[in-house]
DNA sequence: CACTGGGCTTGATCTTGATCAAGGATGGAC
DNA sequence: GTCCATCCTTGATCAAGATCAAGCCCAGTG
């Protein structure tokens, strides 16, 4: 039973994160009501705007983050400044690598976002006690391994035109999987920039193949950042 | 305090499965003695030869292996024949996504490939009732993520030059972690085609890689498949 | 309003690696 | 041994995408 995103942002376990005073399920809804409790005690919403950092590539890992709303960005990069964004996390994902005392790689706000953060010691306290929490984030890294491969496979061997609408789509399902339908609205939540070091590509080469896409009658852009998709199915289609 | 494969290798904890009558601590190493009973009565020691097939893409999970020689390759098909080797794994790595129905890749033994094979209901089982299985499962995951991260960057990054150094250093390192100094003397476990397909790259392309890294006396090509790295700094400086 | 700067697009040209095409080694079958 | 198939190397050419170079758009500022 292969537990999606939306199943365990969905599931049915209560959970109340009360610093926060919202519920976020992704980690919590782990948690029995006294553990929650023993947590909300130590966490804390942090805001950040699009560009803060939020660890850095190397640095110490003091605390973990669950992402509330917006997207965060996972990147490495070489000694020479090539950089390639390796994940991006939505809510209600968890971010922070567990196990390690220092953090591979550079996590910083791609958006406007909310996280809860829980200091380094309270997390790792509740890991070892919650065999329910361990599953969950089991099931978490298991899924973005499998996210990590399936992006192998767009880097490795995709053109860059099937690299560009893999992304599209990748963000239209993900920002909003309530909308139905074959269109899908939505605020990309990062710069050309951003998505030629996820792609392995230029900012000229992402910024040709959206102007193709547009021509080609699939999406529209409003703003740089506002995009319609106006056909998923022809979307998919260019995916390789 | 962050595990590597061979710390996980070289760990304590007693543990023998007796059906293949071998210690085998990827897995086993995490289980108690009763555990480990148990799984003996129903693991079985498989013998593959480079090429056969462990699991197919898309087929359902009947089981896992625990790799005890040899080494294996996990990669993903695009619908056209495009094909992208999305990870390596050395003895005494586990094989098999856990918690899900279907295998979301191919598993083939790259070159011959001896695995301790468990049903998959009696693994489930185990992963069930031992928090120190999921535990020792969460590290292997969270490990596989730092590779799969680690290599998009190559993927994504790096040039055809840097790309075929990175593969034969990370291929030298994990071969024989024992051997000392600045030399390395291996087999290649996989064919061009595959050094191909897991750095997104053609085969002659890798060819040409080759015979440059050997013109350049960083590296002899004894037979097709038979390597010795000459200066491992050399190397290094080589993989961007 | 004009000015500025950052992010994006577009065009011209160049380079890296793909593709096409031969030919060379190696190893197994007979 | 010869034949054959498979895998690998090397060379010539091509094309996808990088690089270089303007110029555009737009929000923010004075």
């Amino acid at each position: 039973m292969d537990m999606t995103r939306r199943d365990i942002h969905n599931s049915e376990v209560p959970a109340l994160c009360r610093s926060c005073e919202v519920r976020h399920k992704g980690m919590c809804g782990a948690l029995t009501p006294d553990e929650l409790l023993l947590l909300s005690k130590h966490t804390r919403q942090v805001q950040h705007t699009s560009g803060d950092e939020l660890v850095g590539e190397g640095a110490d890992v003091e605390s973990y983050d669950n992402v509330m709303r917006g997207v965060v960005k996972l990147s490495k990069t070489l000694e020479d400044g090539r950089q390639q964004i390796v994940g991006l996390q939505f809510a209600p994902d968890f971010v922070g690598r567990l196990q390690a005392g220092e953090s591979p790689m550079t996590a910083e706000a791609a958006s406007d976002v909310e996280v809860c953060r829980v200091p380094r010691a309270m997390l790792e306290r509740l890991v070892e006690q919650s065999p329910t929490l361990r599953k969950r984030l089991l099931e978490q890294a298991l899924r973005e391994l499998d996210e990590a491969r399936e992006w192998m496979v767009t880097l490795g061997r995709k053109t860059a035109a099937e690299k560009v609408a893999s992304l599209l789509l990748l963000i239209a399902l993900h920002l909003d999987p309530e909308q139905k339908g074959e269109k899908r609205l939505f605020d990309l939540p990062m710069s050309r920039l951003d998505i030629a070091d996820f792609l392995g590509l230029t900012i000229e080469t992402v910024s040709r193949q959206m102007t193709k896409l547009k021509a080609d009658g699939i999406i529209t852009i409003t703003a740089n950042r506002h995009i319609e998709v106006l056909s998923l199915t022809r979307l998919k289609a260019r995916c390789g």
